[in-house]
RNA sequence: GGGAGAGUAGCUCAAUCGGUAGAGCAUCGGCCUUUUAAGCCGCAGGUUCAGAGUUCAAGUCUCUGCUCUCCUACCA
């Protein structure tokens, strides 16, 4: 048996080496000398690094010019006189600071005996070290010749200006910090190829440093969320991502199964019902940063798996969630405003200058339907030949009508939100109820004709970021409308909508009065970093697997 | 689901009417201590996504498959 594993191992390794490209190879015998003049190419723990940045930062003109005034005196001094004792040479005055940092290898300049080395790092493009033959440790030089592109080394040396200006480390260590076997991508126009972008994150992030900035703007822009709703005193608590019935919103699941207990279970599409639980449970002011699963398209704003904020105050209502998301919006467009050097009254997104400064549009439902189509949206007749001149559904498969609502709200959404303009932020304000199952009735709208629920949806960008609600706390009236929803539904979408006991239970134990809020945060990064496509502010979007 | 486009050297891209697959960068060898995409000299590098077909001849035309991109559809 053993015999056998070595053997398949050996055939293996034996086929590997003949299938390694000669770049790759080549790659590997640098390696191979760099650990022949005794350096780790692998590295080890390296303390008091600066980001190439901060190096950057350090550079005192005046200590440069200093030591260079000085180091040029003494060079005079030894040419006037070649015999001069070291006591009787002008004093050499080194007050330059020195710097230790570490960074990938983008640009590589042999000069013979003077090497040219431009560094990457999370905070700098570029950071130049000069590794002469003169100045740096034998080892380092050495090191220096062998390196290849994409190579991360460490360097440590005084920071002095060369001739033509450029701030450089003059470095007189270098050691190796990792190897790099494969080789990089075309030094200039970076790696191009949209799908090794997406499947080699890895390599996109340092060929194409902008990638980086995008990934670590969405972290700040994280935080600076949870600081917000900290200092209003919420409280970030997790719930089940394994649910047993995937409810807070209507979409297709993605199925597993739990073998300890024998159990389907569904990951969530929402995290609603058990936040407000929490509500029930006394804790008056929640909020989860949720990744959501669901089952359905990929497109520029959708991925399988993305991450909402949702956000319940207790005694709050729909207009105290206006407010906050108002006010979080805004406080996160100035941090990348900041970060980007960006005005908050004109974020670039795309073609669009959108004015996150000013107050936020605010406009009805019915206004904006009305202003669109010229009826109200009472007239559901008018609604209906409307919908059929246009062309758009108004039956369903079995060739039964499609409910009034239905047809109301696939005219909103094809035709009044275009009215929406995508430059300025704006509510939506009073859906209608049937629309919103988790929503409490507009009060006095029962018996209209369209009766409403105190929901808005906010827009930015021509892109829905995410709705509030005044939260339904009626328990009756919440089981009504679960069953509302799952009457009227052909089988296959009755898979995907359920009726949540315990949430109902829950809720005649007790709940508050509350406002509650949804918002798609990749859409936020999006927005703020000026990304056209989710897949740009997610490090690892999804993708089909190769064949 | 439907439509359009793309896939060529490690990377970025060319290749006219179907007629010897090229360049730049990177690599390799040589020279070079202030370069900025360093420079100079020289070498090498290809299953043109995969498979089938048409043809004297296919990167190019046809068909099938794979992957990606864009548009569209679906999506509380």
């Amino acid at each position: 048996m053993s015999d056998q594993i070595e053997q398949s191992v050996g055939d293996q390794s034996a086929e590997n080496s003949v299938d390694i490209h000669h770049l790759e190879q080549q790659r590997r015998e640098n390696r191979d000398a760099v650990i022949a003049l005794g350096l780790l190419p692998y590295g080890e723990r390296a303390d008091d690094l600066l980001t190439l940045a901060g190096a950057h930062n350090l550079y005192a003109s005046q200590a440069d010019e200093q030591y260079k005034e000085t180091n040029q005196a003494q060079r005079q001094a030894k040419r006037d006189n070649p015999d001069i004792s070291e006591a009787d040479l002008p004093e050499l005055i080194d007050n330059r600071a020195r710097v230790r940092v570490a960074g990938r290898v983008m640009l590589h300049r042999d000069n013979g005996k003077l090497i040219w080395l431009n560094l990457r790092d999370h905070t700098r493009d570029t950071f130049q070290i000069a590794v002469s033959k003169r100045d740096c440790d034998e080892a380092g030089f050495k090191l220096a010749k062998l390196l290849d592109g994409g190579d991360i080394v460490i360097a440590e040396g005084p920071l002095t200006k060369t001739n033509t200006g450029e701030i450089t480390c003059w470095a007189d260590t270098l050691i190796p910090a990792s190897k790099c076997l494969v080789p990089p991508p075309e030094k200039h126009a970076g790696l191009q190829d949209t799908e090794r972008r997406y499947r080699q994150r890895y390599m996109d992030m340092w060929s194409n440093p902008e990638t980086t900035r995008v990934l670590l703007l969405r972290s700040k822009i994280m935080s600076a969320m949870r600081r917000y709703l900290e200092r209003n005193d919420f409280v970030e608590v997790e719930t089940p991502v394994l649910q047993t019935q995937a409810g807070g919103a209507a979409a297709r699941p993605f199925l597993t199964h739990m073998n300890a207990l024998s159990l389907d279970l569904s990951l969530r599409i929402a995290p609603e019902l058990y936040l407000k639980r929490l509500l029930v449970g006394g804790i008056p002011r929640v909020f989860e940063v949720s990744r959501n699963f669901r089952n359905e398209g990929l497109d520029k704003s959708h991925n399988p798996e993305f991450t909402s904020l949702e956000v319940y105050q207790a005694f709050g209502n729909y207009e105290t969630m206006m407010e906050l998301t108002e006010g979080l919006i805004r406080e996160l467009a100035e941090l990348a405003a900041s970060e980007l050097d960006n005005d908050t009254s004109a974020m670039p997104f795309g073609d669009l200058k959108i004015d996150f400064a000013s107050s936020f549009e605010r406009v009805t439902y019915s206004q904006l339907f009305e202003k669109a189509l010229g009826f109200s949206i009472d007239e559901t007749e008018k609604a209906r030949a409307e919908c059929e001149k246009r062309g758009y559904k108004t039956k369903s498969k079995d060739g039964t009508p499609i409910d009034d609502i239905f047809i109301i709200n696939e005219l909103f959404e094809e035709v009044a939100e275009g009215m929406i303009d995508p430059a300025k932020p704006t509510f939506v304000l009073d859906y209608p109820a049937s629309l919103s199952p988790l929503t409490r009735p507009k009060q006095g709208t029962e018996n209209d004709v369209v009766p409403l629920a105190d929901r808005w949806d906010i827009f930015i960008g021509g892109m829905e970021i995410g709705p509030a609600y005044t939260e339904l706390n009626d328990p009756d009236i919440q089981a009504e409308k679960f069953l509302e929803q799952l009457s009227g539904v052909d089988a296959e979408e009755s898979t995907f909508r359920t009726f949540d006991e315990d949430f109902v239970n829950a809720l005649k134990v007790g709940m508050p009065p509350a406002g509650g809020l949804g918002l798609g945060m990749d859409r936020i990064v999006m927005l703020l970093s000026n990304q056209r496509s989710i897949r740009d502010v997610l490090p690892f979007p999804m993708m089909k697997p190769q064949a």
